[in-house]
DNA sequence: CCATGTGTACTGTGTGTGGTGGTACAGTAG
DNA sequence: CTACTGTACCACCACACACAGTACACATGG
């Protein structure tokens, strides 16, 4: 189940683009599994067909969906996703800004480094996608 | 010294605030320092003098700086900046906004943590903002 | 008094992104 | 042939960002 939320600062296709790779990653979606389509889940979530493809596409173009030409979108099978001069360029980028947000909220590092295991742990990601398949 | 770098994806005006902020939360900037007039900063990054003030209008609205009429912009002293619904608020989507951001680089939780770990004790925040003064 | 430097507030203008609406086309299944 | 699929366009509007210029009130040093 695909949700978003007008109070979301996020732009829609984003809000997509994360729901459907969150569920992905937490192997709620599983390989081979087909997507609703363009038009089915733009009418679902009332919004524009292109708003949905621009979703579809980047969720494509990194690998996460493959698309069967007049069937549909289906979720891929886990590969390496990103060159590991990529992998720790984005890492790097994501502590920075998670940083920056949380720097004026006074926070103790300690629970601050709590939070997010439990965050963390409560989603069971899926990590072999880098190890284990060929 | 405040940079900013025409490969971040960040708008200019948002550079020029989290510099300042890390800056004052670190302790490089102290209470009472005077900063770079609008027209200074603005010439010596080679950016628009709105942008600058864009930026330190965030800055005093948020409470980091004061103004001083016909003197310039000065690092206020540390009081609470948010309320507590608010601080909650806001921690809660740096750590989403933060998971979306790492969700696909396969990194284990425990790599991730030890991450954040390191690169927020290395800071070295003043946590004396909300406590210990009137 | 006057010139200079300070923040602040406007009014434009241009560019890029996000979203919507509509049309069109190739591939697949019934 | 019909209906569904993804994909690629086009046009339009709204908004944020950045730049450019002007103006005003304040404080300081001549």
């Amino acid at each position: 189940m695909i949700q978003i939320s007008t109070g979301d600062s996020r732009p829609i296709f984003r809000q997509i683009v994360d729901s459907i790779r969150l569920q992905i990653a937490t192997g709620e979606l599983e390989p081979g599994t087909k997507l609703p389509s363009v038009r089915g889940l733009a009418m679902q979530l009332t919004v524009n067909t292109n708003t949905v493809a621009k979703a579809y596409n980047e969720l494509t173009a990194q690998g996460w969906l493959e698309s069967r030409p007049g069937l549909g979108l289906f979720v891929s099978k886990p590969r390496k996703l990103f060159s590991d001069r990529e992998r720790e360029r984005r890492l790097n980028e994501a502590v920075q800004q998670f940083i920056n947000q949380v720097i004026g909220l006074d926070y103790d590092p300690d629970e601050l480094l709590q939070r997010l295991e439990r965050d963390l742990r409560a989603l069971d990601i899926r990590s072999a996608r880098s190890a284990g398949n060929e």
